[in-house]
RNA sequence: GCCCCGAUGGCGGAAUUGGUAGACGCGCUGGAUUCAAAAUCCAGUUCUUUCGGGAGUGUGGGUUCGAUUCCCACUCGGGGUACCA
């Protein structure tokens, strides 16, 4: 009898297919257990066997637990929207939901065959419509919430909407947009739905905005910063740049820190948790205001803007609601002194429209403004001039006349400085955040981006050229240069000076590019003597640098040991350490009322949208320019047929090509775009969602997959909880494993699920390498040269298939010869009759040639093997390279297994009472094989099975109450084998769900030990003693040993250390 | 630059709280079986040696009776991230 594992395993995957063997309950009296794997993208590649590893890895975990008594939910699923599939469409015309039903086939058949205990049923597709209804419901959700910094948590839009209508927005604590205009009660009851929602876009967990994005024109999408890698896109290293444009956006930044914090309870890889950490980037600082001085700018207001915001208002300018575009049509001829600019800043705000040189604003607003903004006009002497949408559309002209006479009125403001100078003073504050305010008094420039709204304005007329010429080369820089090169430094003056808030002296406003328009305020307060940057960049241009540390030289450079600092030189804070320092200065700062403590982030909000195809549409339609969510019950919204994968020709999305992708709102339901009225049908969200839309919630998908009335019951959910192990790469650190954990503390938030992390153990399984097989072809000829003999030629290595080479090395130089054309004619020089290869670990890839396949393993060897044979190569999390020769230590092993249970060449086991030494064996390979399970040791378990099988086999055991517990212990690992004796034992169910067996201590318990002896930790000799010995006995028995005498040489033992159990230790 | 991980025979790796370094397997060497091959089985395999031993876990130092394991400094390799104020 033969151990033919091809018929085995073919008859037991059919068996559990067909019995759903693995299907898991939604109710059970056991305890649950849900281990997850994170679902592939199938690609058209399909698994190569570095795929499987963590897939066999959770198997065993699972199976393991269902012999431990527990209700197993072990699912698996496709990612299968992406890039791929579509970067195939447009190459090929294909569908991608063709190619991608083709590739999941191919997936589905490779799984198979490696005999997973997956529940089936319970499969997902992220490209699914039943699916991706759900994730756009989540979306509406997110759309319909907003993060209540009070409670900390996010609600339901109503309880802001509340709040607005009782109290106005003044006191509310929200993640929002920046600067939101105050409105009281009153204000909000007289607003327009329009204006009412907004303002509300504002707050909404999900929101529309105009974001600087990562932009690749050769994909024609957007792309997330993790989905770029060295300036170029991850897929196909095409060029990315910076472009605005209008996105839907994730407000994950609202959960910064409850994202922080969750990790303290969650069971996840340290490194893993440090690059979140890192990601998130938490830093405590404060937020200080400086005051720019007066100029003696006597030009005409109308400064230019800078770039940035030429770009943000070019946007308003051409999208003009009708009203401001027919206001703006008679006020943009006003010429010389009475001419208007349209959506202009003034100060910190922006105006509809303002006329400089008569210091006239006119508004959109109806009414004075009260607050801020009103107060800085009023301040500042301008004339603001009051109307409204409906007045303009009523009667322009009217309005016309009226800001005629508030212009003939109107004379500029001249302010008085100290040095007796007529200037203008605008008001204008720089806003920095730091992280070291103790250090303020350090303080001898400040650097703006150059995007900075500011620069443009307190430019004075000298520098002004300088700064242009400066901002325009700057622009002209891509992010890969500037990334390329950070060592250069450079800025510029602006000619402006700020005052110290503390001591009132001037203080240098510079631009320079190492400061980040989008980090920040985009300003920093340059302490040379304490900041790398700074100090070079003073060093640089000749600016003044004050050291405010005590007892530190800093000549040569800049003192950045925070921790280690004393203050000196700094009015009150003199000789304070940093901590203290920081909480001193923090104070004084709010006291006089320039600045406040604050905890920045790095962690940016997340772009949401991308210009592609193949991915969720959004439940979204565009009325008045404003969105509209999609009633729950039309969903799921179905991506609609396009004939061109491609952007369309004026750069819009490709859904811009569907000809049915309109919302009519009356009927509720998709329609052709040609019926677009926008009174009752309106266009859809051209934009599908990313990558990570799918996956951010799919394990709760998981628990109720067919539930059509909602993503997951509440018992589904209450009785799941969360998952226990989680397995994956490392790779989606900053990616899916931080948005999926926003996505998990926003549904705790709105009650939909009971816990806020839904993983509490991750392991990251390590790549599996190839090695690659390199043969050298002489320079110049058709000849190549074994390894052994290439440095005596010039040689070139080539890339040889893996499959033409042996464990040894050695290439089958027939069959290379007939891989290609050009290698047929090929002579070879040999080394002792063998071409041997050289070789190389790298990452597995078709061109490198060394790609290997689950399914030919399985083929040659059988899925047993290729199980035992991944978890052998190594410790789970590490990166290991494969070498297929390595597999017959595994697959002979398994023969031997097979032959214990073996007597005569028939299936036979003896009944009789096993040796005290055979349930040794048995007893410690059951403690072993359970530690190394817990500890996720797979690769330890793996060896102690051979241990145990050379062990009985010489012992020449064939006992049923040995060899039936060995089989269950070995199932998790090696399952086909396992059900097949288990059913030769006489057993007619499944082997799957029995009983573990209990590990006794008592055959584990030693009468003796063989101590080492050591000389001065040398170990030089073993002596069997018994256990019972006290310390003083065995001390006389190793004294008197003769290999002891030999070793002393005379000499007396300064001192003799016995470990009982452990060692004996001679030293002397 | 910063953060993280790693380094042990020809190779993958083991040594769970500091206690016999190299388990288990590959490869290699020799042998048995065979007409031969495959398969299987047996023995050997860290280096060095004058066969008594001696050295040895990336390098240098430290703590300890004892260090692959703990501490300090460094070298090399891999991964992440980047002018973050």
């Amino acid at each position: 009898m033969e151990y033919n594992f091809r018929e085995i395993e073919a008859n037991w995957q059919k068996y559990w297919a067909d019995n759903q063997t693995f299907k898991a309950t939604n109710n059970s009296k056991k305890p649950k257990f849900y281990v997850l794997d994170m679902f592939p993208y199938p690609s058209g590649a399909g698994l190569h066997v570095g795929h499987p590893l963590g897939y066999i890895a959770s198997d065993i975990y699972a199976r393991y637990k269902r012999h431990k008594g527990f209700n197993v939910l072990h699912p698996q699923g496709y990612d299968s929207f992406g890039l791929p599939a579509e970067q195939y469409a447009i190459q090929t015309g294909q569908h991608p939901a063709i190619t991608t039903e083709a590739n999941i086939a191919t997936y589905r058949t490779q799984l198979d065959k490696i005999g997973f205990s997956f529940d089936w049923s319970r499969e997902v597709r992220t490209s699914d419509p039943n699916y991706y209804k759900w994730t756009q419901w989540i979306f509406i959700q997110l759309f319909n919430s907003w993060y209540n910094k009070t409670s900390d948590k996010a609600e339901d839009i109503s309880t802001l909407i509340s709040i607005f209508e009782s109290k106005g927005n003044a006191n509310v604590k929200a993640a929002s947009d920046d600067a939101i205009a105050i409105f009281t009660a009153a204000d909000w009851k007289k607003y327009s739905e329009e204006e009412k929602q907004t303002i509300l876009l504002k707050y909404r967990l999900t929101f529309l905005s105009e974001t600087e994005v990562n932009w690749c024109p050769a994909l024609g999408t957007v792309l997330a910063n993790d989905e770029i890698v060295n300036g170029v896109s991850e897929r196909g290293g095409h060029t990315v740049v910076r472009k605005k444009m209008m996105q839907w956006s994730m407000r994950i930044t609202a959960y910064a820190q409850r994202l922080l914090d969750g990790m303290a309870k969650i069971d996840w890889p340290q490194p893993l948790k440090d690059s979140q950490t890192y990601w998130i980037g938490r830093s405590e600082g404060a937020m200080v205001t400086f005051k720019v001085m007066p100029n003696a700018i006597s030009e005409n207001r109308a400064i230019k803007l800078s770039f940035k915001e030429i770009e943000e208002l070019k946007v308003k300018r051409l999208n003009p609601s009708e009203a401001t575009a027919l206001l703006w049509g008679k006020l943009r001829k006003k010429k010389g002194t009475s001419k208007f600019r349209a959506n202009y800043t003034v100060g910190n705000f922006e105006v509809d429209f303002v006329c400089f040189s008569k210091n006239t604003i006119v508004e959109f607003a109806g009414k004075k403004d009260e607050n801020a903004r009103g107060q800085f006009f009023e301040k500042e002497g301008f004339n603001v001039v009051y109307t409204t949408l409906e007045e303009v559309l009523e009667n322009v002209d009217s309005v016309v006349s009226k800001i005629d006479t508030a212009i003939q009125f109107a004379t500029p403001k001249k302010v008085e400085n100290s040095e007796n100078v007529t200037v203008e003073d605008l008001g204008y504050q720089i806003e920095v955040f730091t992280t070291r305010p103790d250090t303020i008094f350090g303080v001898s420039f400040m650097t703006l981006a150059p995007e900075h709204e500011l620069v443009s304005k307190i430019t004075t007329p000298a520098q002004k050229a300088a700064v242009e010429a400066y901002i325009k080369a700057t622009a002209k820089r891509s992010e890969l240069e500037r990334m390329a090169d950070v060592k250069t430094i450079s800025g510029v003056f602006t000619g402006a000076y700020a005052l110290h808030p503390f001591t009132g002296e001037k203080v240098q406003i510079w631009i320079g590019d190492y400061v980040l328009a989008g980090y920040g305020t985009g300003a920093v307060m340059a302490v040379p003597c304490g900041d790398e940057r700074d100090y070079a960049f003073a060093n640089h241009f000749g600016i003044e640098i004050i050291n405010i540390f005590e007892g530190v030289d800093i000549s040569e450079e800049a003192f950045t040991d925070k921790e280690n600092s004393v203050i000196a030189n700094s009015d009150f804070l003199n000789g304070l350490p940093y901590k203290k320092a920081m909480k001193t200065v923090i104070e004084e700062i709010e006291k006089r009322g320039f600045g406040y403590g604050k905890i920045n982030y790095r962690l940016r909000d997340a772009v949401f949208s991308r210009q592609r195809y193949w991915g969720e549409p959004f439940p979204v339609y565009y009325k008045n320019g404003l969105p509209q969510m999609i009633d729950k019950a039309h969903l799921p919204i179905v991506l609609p047929e396009v004939e061109k994968y491609l952007p369309t020709e004026d750069g819009k999305p490709p859904l811009g090509n569907a000809n049915t992708w309109a919302w009519d709102s009356s009927k509720n339901e998709v329609v052709s775009t040609n019926l677009i009225d926008n009174v009752s049908i309106f266009q859809l969200e051209l934009n599908t969602m990313p990558g990570w839309a799918g996956s951010s919630q799919y394990f709760n998908r998981y628990m109720d997959p067919e539930n059509t009335e909602e993503m997951f019951s509440k018992e589904a959910i209450n009785y799941w909880q969360d998952v226990d192990l989680y397995i994956g790469g490392s790779e989606h650190a900053t990616g899916h494993l931080l948005y999926s954990r926003f996505w998990q503390k926003f549904m705790f938030d709105r009650g939909f699920v009971p816990t806020d992390e839904y993983a509490k153990k991750l392991i990251n399984q390590g790549m599996i390498t190839g090695t690659s097989a390199f043969v050298y072809r002489v320079e110049g000829e058709n000849k190549f040269v074994s390894k052994g003999l290439m440095n005596d030629f010039k040689v070139q290595p080539i890339h040889s298939d893996v499959a033409f080479v042996n464990g040894s090395d050695e290439l089958d130089v027939e069959a290379f010869k007939n891989w290609r054309e050009e290698f047929k004619d090929a002579e070879f020089a040999l080394e002792d009759g063998k071409y041997i290869v050289g070789r190389e670990v790298e990452k597995m890839s078709k061109s490198k040639y060394n790609v290997v396949n689950p399914d030919q393993i399985c083929e040659e060897y059988g899925a047993d093997s290729l199980r035992l044979f991944e978890m052998f190569l190594g410790p789970l999390e590490q990166s290991k390279p494969w070498k297929t020769s390595g597999i017959s230590g595994v697959y002979s092993f398994l023969k031997k297994l097979w032959k214990l249970y073996i007597v005569n060449d028939v299936f036979a086991v003896s009944e009789e009472e096993p040796t005290n030494e055979e349930y040794k064996t048995l007893h410690k390979t059951i403690k072993k094989v359970e530690e190394d399970i817990a500890n996720f040791s797979f690769n330890t378990s793996v060896s102690t099975f051979m241990i145990a099988v050379n062990e009985l086999t010489a012992l020449k055991c064939n006992k049923r109450k040995i060899l039936e517990p060995l089989a269950i212990i070995m199932e998790p690992y090696a399952p086909h084998i396992a059900e097949e004796l288990w059913k030769n034992l006489g057993h007619t169910t499944s082997i799957s769900i029995v009983d573990f067996p209990e590990f006794k201590p008592e055959y584990l318990v030693e009468s003796s030990k063989v101590y080492p002896v050591s000389f001065n930790g040398k170990m030089r000799f073993t002596i069997e003693l018994g256990l019972d010995l006290t310390v003083k006995e065995i001390e006389n028995i190793v004294m008197a040993h003769e290999r002891t005498q030999e070793q002393l040489q005379g000499r007396t033992p300064k001192k003799v250390i016995i470990v009982p159990g452990k060692i004996i230790n001679i030293v002397g």
